[in-house]
DNA sequence: ATATTTTGTCAAGAAATTGTCAAGAGATAA
DNA sequence: TTATCTCTTGACAATTTCTTGACAAAATAT
């Protein structure tokens, strides 16, 4: 079981490490911020690895409202807003905002859990991935290159997600063969061609592949370290 | 400025009070049922009307959860669970079966105001959006382009908003011919020419795109990066 | 070191798909 | 009924993608 990543932005010492570890119970794994400006900065780098954001609204150094809008502006990832309890005014700005739940302290660390759950469940088809250089939307089946799009054809963008769905392991040509629209009976060098298309517009190198390995003999790999 | 419907489901007298008249002072109508089965045969016959249904898990005669189902099966209004506070049990089965949001009583209801709004925001089909030149009211179904209303015919409308509810997402002619009103033995040639009139309607070149580009050899896909 | 097998990619042609015209069928309203 | 609007489809050109042989380069085997 995977984990999914939460980044928790929250100041007091005792709430990040009961829900951080609450949170490990129910295969989430914390980064936890206590600075705004830290956050927003990991965030900035390393947006594509979270599912979802706490929030605390009440840290110190930059208004939290600030912080949320910040935080969208970078990418649309699901924010649960914590904060002290009834405090209603804050309630109602932060709905207007597009908070994706709001949660009121002290709460039970199990309501947390279901509200991510719930939360997570309503963004479900935001797959993305990241791999080296490429931004990968595993839903909607679309590939990014340095933010311009890649513009694979039928047969290249099936292999490079069966590639991607197989990260790591070798993959024969028959496999290509049987898990893609080609006939039987196709040429493995028509097979190579698509591969070196691919690896064209991913901007790879046969000879020193970043993302797509050639294993002599049998196939290819697409690679990835993390 | 006009009022929504809520069905409200509770059967303690004092909270329904409570509730309507707090809720009237929002713009929420309520109509208040505290048996399950004449809830369930309200919304049966009107359940076009209510925009979204509070319910009280701990109701008498029926499982709350049935109760749950069965509204949900008649159509799919968003529904916010309200239930007795800390029986988490509950709120994990809740919030499995797909509820839209949970309460735990006692809850203020300004509260309750603010998870209907913010359930009904998510709802909410964006009722009106600016796409390039294209401006598109959903609900009303209807298109402009520069202050013009363009008139499509019923199955080009039907694939029109088609493909706007699937922004960026490449839809098959196979998808095409199973949501709408096309017979299943359509020619691919005549859902071309759907979309090249579509095409014409908006201004757009096949051969340049800026709306509707054509997926070699599965469909088409409407773009619009934001 | 040499022979054998495999891979990378160019370039050309084959094959498949799309765009749109135009004609006719079907539906709708006057 | 007639006129009008909409839908469907074949035809064919234009376009895009796919396939494969050829040959050089690289990897492996002998």
């Amino acid at each position: 079981m995977k984990l999914k990543n939460v980044l928790l932005i929250e100041d007091n010492l005792e709430l990040q490490t009961l829900i951080s570890n609450f949170l490990k119970d129910y295969n989430y794994e914390c980064s936890v911020y206590s600075q705004p400006l830290e956050a927003l900065k990991e965030f900035e780098s390393n947006h594509y690895k979270y599912s979802v954001i706490i929030l605390d609204l009440g840290l110190p150094r930059m208004d939290g409202f600030d912080l949320f809008k910040k935080l969208k502006e970078i990418k649309n990832t699901p924010i649960i807003i914590s904060t002290a309890r009834d405090d209603i005014g804050n309630k109602i700005y932060g709905f207007e905002l597009g908070a994706d739940d709001y949660l009121s302290k002290p709460y039970e660390p199990r309501e947390l859990v279901l509200r991510i759950d719930a939360t997570l469940k309503r963004y479900e088809n935001n797959k993305e991935m990241k791999i080296n250089d490429l931004l990968v939307d595993m839903n909607k089946k679309r590939v990014f290159l340095e933010k311009q799009e890649i513009e694979f054809t039928k047969i290249e963008s099936e292999i490079f997600f069966m590639f991607i769905n197989n990260m790591n392991n070798v993959i024969s040509r028959e496999d290509i063969i049987n898990q893609t629209s080609l006939k039987e009976d196709t040429k493995n060098r028509t097979i190579d061609m698509h591969v070196s298309n691919i690896r064209f517009k991913i901007n790879d190198d046969s000879k020193e592949a970043k993302y797509i390995k050639s294993i002599w003999g049998i196939g290819y790999k697409f690679i990835n370290d993390n």
